[in-house]
DNA sequence: TTTACTGT
């Protein structure tokens, strides 16, 4: 029974309250760990472009962007379409806004040939050298380059893997504890999922989340690192939208803090509404999705969209 | 397995 491992591995660690059948609600529930910024009305979004270049090559048909793309953009700022993946970098913080995976069974099928060890972790030159990272930047920070669009979900050409080493889709992450561990167990949950549905969306990005400081406000604080300050974001966020069978589709909303998070907290304690990231990350996730073919989300049945 | 660092 999936709801009382839970129960057990939770009050294990935090002995605290818990709420079957409602919402998460325990110490790592970002629920109760954030004070949630005030709402700002979203404003409609222009249409998605029909035809993007993939690789710098024009493509004759539907490109593989726009595949990736097709339950819409979370926004248009600095656009980068790599082979198996689409990007949207923030200048200011020198990581990106979010980045799209299209995800399906035989994409994930293995090729020795594709190596991850053969890859290098390198500047994006295609940013202006303003807004760019760079390997010193993290070196010695503490923090571990970590993927947005994971290397182990684009395993089909080593030019896809490479370009997932790019450092416009890194961010300094916790490495033991967070990376290495508790996020690595949520990517590995996308990949499982995957083998289990016909298509999956996955997007996912940093968030830079409002605090209570002693004088009882709220305060938006984030480290940077290096010469070029590079962002320490507060949070990542995945999103998840698998179709299940052709036309029936779930979403899975996760939230995790940039820390060091036990072993013993599973990944459903990390499930949020979907309306918290997008109020805090400035944008909607698969606005394009029509709703009446949504059957579960996070895990239920009628809605907390 | 996949995630990555530091020290040599």
């Amino acid at each position: 029974m999936r709801a009382a491992a839970k129960l057990t591995g939770l009050t294990a660690l935090a002995g605290g309250s818990f709420l079957v059948g409602t919402q998460v609600s325990n110490d790592w529930s970002p629920l109760n760990r954030l004070q949630s910024a005030t709402a700002v009305a979203p404003a409609p979004m222009p249409p998605m472009p029909t035809a993007v270049p993939v690789g710098g090559k024009e493509i004759i048909g539907p490109s593989r962007a726009s595949q990736i793309m097709v339950h819409g953009f979370p926004g248009f700022d600095n656009l980068r379409t790599f082979e198996d993946f689409v990007l949207s970098y923030d200048r200011r913080t020198k990581t990106a806004h979010w980045v799209c995976e299209h995800l399906t069974p035989d994409r994930l099928e293995y090729d020795p040939s594709v190596d991850r060890a053969k890859c290098a972790f390198r500047s994006d030159e295609s940013m202006h050298a303003y807004f760019r990272s760079d390997n010193t930047d993290y070196k010695g920070s503490g923090y571990d380059r970590g993927h947005l669009a994971a290397a182990g979900n684009h395993r089909r050409t080593q030019n896809a893997v490479d370009q997932t080493f790019l450092l416009s889709n890194m961010s300094p992450q916790v490495g033991k504890g967070f990376n290495r561990d508790k996020w690595n167990d949520l990517e590995k949950h996308v990949r499982k999922q995957t083998k289990k549905c016909v298509n999956l969306y996955v997007i996912t990005g940093p968030l830079y989340l409002a605090k209570k400081e002693g004088d009882g406000n709220l305060y938006v604080k984030y480290k940077v690192i290096g010469k070029n300050q590079v962002a320490v974001p507060t949070h990542f966020f995945k999103s998840l939208l698998i179709e299940r069978r052709p036309g029936e589709f779930e979403v899975e909303n996760y939230l995790m803090p940039n820390e060091v998070i036990p072993d013993s907290v599973p990944i459903s304690s990390f499930l949020v509404p979907q309306e918290m990231i997008e109020r805090s990350g400035g944008f909607l996730l698969f606005e394009k999705l029509d709703k009446k073919k949504l059957k579960l989300v996070n895990g239920k049945a009628g809605g907390w969209w």
